[in-house]
DNA sequence: TTAGGGTTAG
């Protein structure tokens, strides 16, 4: 119990000092706490009236709408058991429901007051139309609503707000005006609302000028985030330096605006201006400068600000150890990513899909299925960033099989296939080798989103269906979705792998002259590649020479490609030179330059350039094979619950991490490769017997559990898994795919128990 | 009773 909890039943109980008490909770961000301080009002005899009732119900919408996923907590079914049993007499008897979400909770309430006479009053309907807009129930908010006889300002406010925050925007602005055609004045709360709900910044500036709103601290706070939301930083800026007081809220929103477009710069003067008035930077200071550092020359500056976080006691706070984490990760210090984790004294779901993110970010899906693991075994669900992260990550590695995993996971649950989970889904179908897959997906999503469009164009693309792409790209535009950058990348790679010539031309034409999309290394590239391919070199060359932008690898990397195709030697020894002058470094240039010289039968140069690669470590990306062996082994006819299973792998130099599924229960190995050396494997945390064993004998699960050996340059393996019986025999279903993940030393440094 | 800067996702 906290000091306030004390403080307060230690004196003479009563209602008011409960009251109190709960108001010091949603001032503490700590909603679930009024549910347990209710239980204890209940202990002390203390009758709540419909104020307790308004409070509570705020209490059961804050704690429904900060817990994503629709987990119940445990306090709230604590508080609902309380209802039922001590306030059995005074207040309902509440109708079960077998769905425990805490919108029961809120639910339950709402009956306890319909029972006890306490909501008809319209503060008590307001703050109950609240509480369904934060659970999304916009039904059972409109039908409240439309039950409020003398519809008060608040009346409004709390509907605009409920659609605003469900993203029903128009219905927002609908019921503003609504409001206005029916005399009810706007107050500060409407236009809060009003902005939050996507309106424009601009009318809704005219319109609090008009109304002398603009005065009121909240209102022009709001505009100013506003137009720093949209990107309009100077507008944001004006407006913040016409205002009479100084506050961190604006400044932030207008610093956060900078750190979005990458201006660290503006970033950095923010933060003099905070500093030189005095004003303390608090957690989401910390979180939007750390944010802004995506540019490798800007590094320095995330560990000066982690510096900062740790003098002034901010890294402490998960916002910013968070923001820590996905900044290190985007330089690939995954192992500061891991260690800022290890150290955060809670953990929430939010941070393990920071740390998830940040692995998959850096390259390292294997791990990022591990910390998801340890999620699991910590009792967090996935949320749909969590899966959208780790389909990302399927892609990445190409795991199929986890991937529809995920995929059955999404549709289990019920986790809406939108935008983010949509496209996640159609990029890991697409990576995989589904590409029908990805167009169920795409089907089934209602309202494509132009990156879910850019997803299925890439696709197609990718698998060579030009044509497919190209139609997508006139659905999009018909759809009046305006295209972009990446957008456009997809059709000129369609292009390119159709050999589309005059298409390509043309998209690359209108795609500055009617989109005002500025073509960046990526469309050179891969114009130069369309043409070049085309034997168009002249024309290719041309395309070089009068771009805006100086041309990196890439771009006469396409032009040396087409010159292997074409077997023109002689501008592709003059190409050479120029790609060696950039980067001497890549083993795609050797690569090139050894095909080029092989097309003309010079062996004797192949052999230097492949030396050359050799002595430069050229040849530094290794690449990831995955081989799958699917074999059904017949075991014994007793249970066997200790199954001994020797696979015959052989071991090569490098170290490898193996996963064997056994059923659907994927199994990782690290297999270190000296000889007789124990085998370490990994259990990942599931519904399998073996799993919930071991974790029944020692709630530490141990990360890796010695069950084998490498002998003689076979595994042998100790699996202690649950076979299952046809009827005639037990069996075991085992599937083993190998993947050479890279050198062990290092996914060993991430796991304690070693 | 209604609202207000931020982190994680394609």
């Amino acid at each position: 119990m906290n000091l306030a909890s004390s403080i307060v039943l230690s004196t003479k109980s009563n209602l008011s000092s409960f009251h109190s008490l709960f108001k010091f909770c949603f001032d503490t961000k700590n909603p679930r706490r009024v549910l347990l301080t209710f239980r204890e009002l209940l202990n002390y005899n203390e009758k709540p009236n419909d104020f307790t009732f308004a409070l509570l119900i705020k209490a059961c919408a804050l704690s429904c709408s900060s817990s994503f996923g629709f987990k119940p907590t445990f306090e709230a079914n604590q508080i609902h058991t309380h209802l039922i049993k001590s306030g059995a007499d005074q207040f309902i008897l509440v109708p079960s429901c077998a769905r425990h979400e805490l919108i029961f909770q809120g639910r339950t309430i709402h009956g306890f007051g319909i029972k006890s006479g306490l909501d008809s009053g319209s503060q008590v309907k307001n703050a109950l139309t609240s509480m369904y807009a934060r659970c999304a129930d916009l039904e059972a908010a409109e039908c409240l609503f439309e039950e409020i006889v003398e519809k008060s300002v608040v009346s409004w406010n709390t509907m605009i707000g409920a659609y605003g925050q469900n993203g029903f925007f128009n219905d927002a602005m609908l019921y503003f005006k609504q409001m206005r055609e029916r005399n009810v004045e706007a107050n500060e709360v409407t236009m809060v609302c009003l902005l939050s709900a996507n309106a424009n910044p601009e009318s809704t500036h005219c319109f609090v000028i008009k109304t002398a709103l603009i005065d009121k601290c909240s209102v022009n706070t709001s505009l100013v985030c506003e137009y720093a939301r949209r990107g309009d930083s100077k507008s944001a800026e004006v407006l913040y330096k016409s205002l009479p007081q100084r506050n961190l809220v604006p400044l932030t929103a207008i610093l956060s605006s900078h750190a979005e477009n990458g201006n660290m710069s503006s970033v950095m003067e923010c933060f003099a201006q905070i500093q030189q008035l005095d004003m303390k930077p608090d957690a989401v200071t910390m979180v939007s400068i750390l944010h802004g550092v995506t540019d490798p020359c800007h590094f320095g500056i995330g560990l000066a600000f982690h510096s900062y976080g740790i003098k002034s006691g901010l890294s402490i706070d998960n916002l910013v150890a968070n923001g820590l984490i996905s900044m290190y990760s985007k330089f690939d210090h995954i192992e500061a990513a891991f260690s800022l984790f290890f150290d955060m004294h809670e953990k929430p779901l939010i941070s393990w899909n920071s740390l998830i993110s940040g692995c998959v970010q850096s390259g390292k899906a294997t791990d990022a299925f591990e910390v998801f693991c340890q999620m699991k075994m910590h009792g967090h669900g996935p949320d749909a960033i969590t899966i959208a992260t780790l389909l990302s990550g399927c892609g990445q590695l190409g795991h199929l099989q986890f991937g529809e995993r995920l995929h059955n996971y999404v549709l289990r649950n019920n986790i809406e296939v939108e935008s983010f989970v949509g496209t996640a889904l159609i990029d890991m179908y697409t990576k995989c080798g589904r590409i029908e897959r990805a167009e169920n997906v795409f089907k089934s999503i209602k309202d494509p989103c132009l990156v879910t469009w850019n997803s299925m164009i890439s696709g197609y693309s990718l698998y060579g269906f030009e044509h497919k792409a190209l139609s997508c790209f006139s659905k999009l535009q018909e759809q009046g979705i305006k295209p972009d950058h990446i957008t456009f990348l997809g059709v000129l790679a369609a292009c390119t792998h159709g050999g589309l010539v005059d298409e390509g031309r043309k998209y690359f034409e209108i795609m500055r002259k009617e989109f005002n999309v500025m073509p960046g290394l990526q469309h050179y590239a891969c114009s130069v590649s369309l043409l070049g391919r085309a034997g168009l070199l002249e024309e290719a060359l041309i395309l070089i020479k009068d771009m805006e932008i100086k041309p990196d690898f890439a771009v006469w990397g396409a032009l040396l490609n087409a010159c292997c195709i074409h077997q023109e030697l002689r501008i592709g020894e003059y190409l050479a030179k120029k790609l060696f002058l950039l980067d001497n470094s890549s083993g795609g240039f050797y690569v090139l330059m050894s095909n080029l010289y092989a097309t003309k039968g010079k062996w004797d140069e192949v052999a230097k350039v492949r030396k050359m690669m050799r002595e430069t470590g050229g040849d530094g990306c290794s690449g990831i094979s995955v081989i799958e062996v699917n074999s059904l082994i017949q075991l014994s006819q007793t249970i066997p619950r200790r199954v001994i299973l020797s696979l015959n792998i052989q071991l090569e130099k490098s170290c490898y991490c193996y996963k064997i599924v056994l059923k659907d229960i994927p199994l990782w190995i690290i297999a270190p490769c000296s000889e007789n050396r124990q085998m370490l494997i990994h259990l990942m945390p599931h519904s399998c017997s073996a799993c919930s064993e071991t974790r029944k004998r020692n709630l530490n699960l141990p990360l890796w559990y010695k069950a084998g050996a490498i002998k003689y340059g076979f595994v042998h393996l100790i699996l202690i898994g649950t076979p299952y019986n046809n009827g005639d025999a037990w069996l075991l279903f085992v599937q083993i795919s190998v993947a050479h993940v890279g050198p062990v030393d290092n996914l060993l440094d991430h796991f304690y128990d070693l």
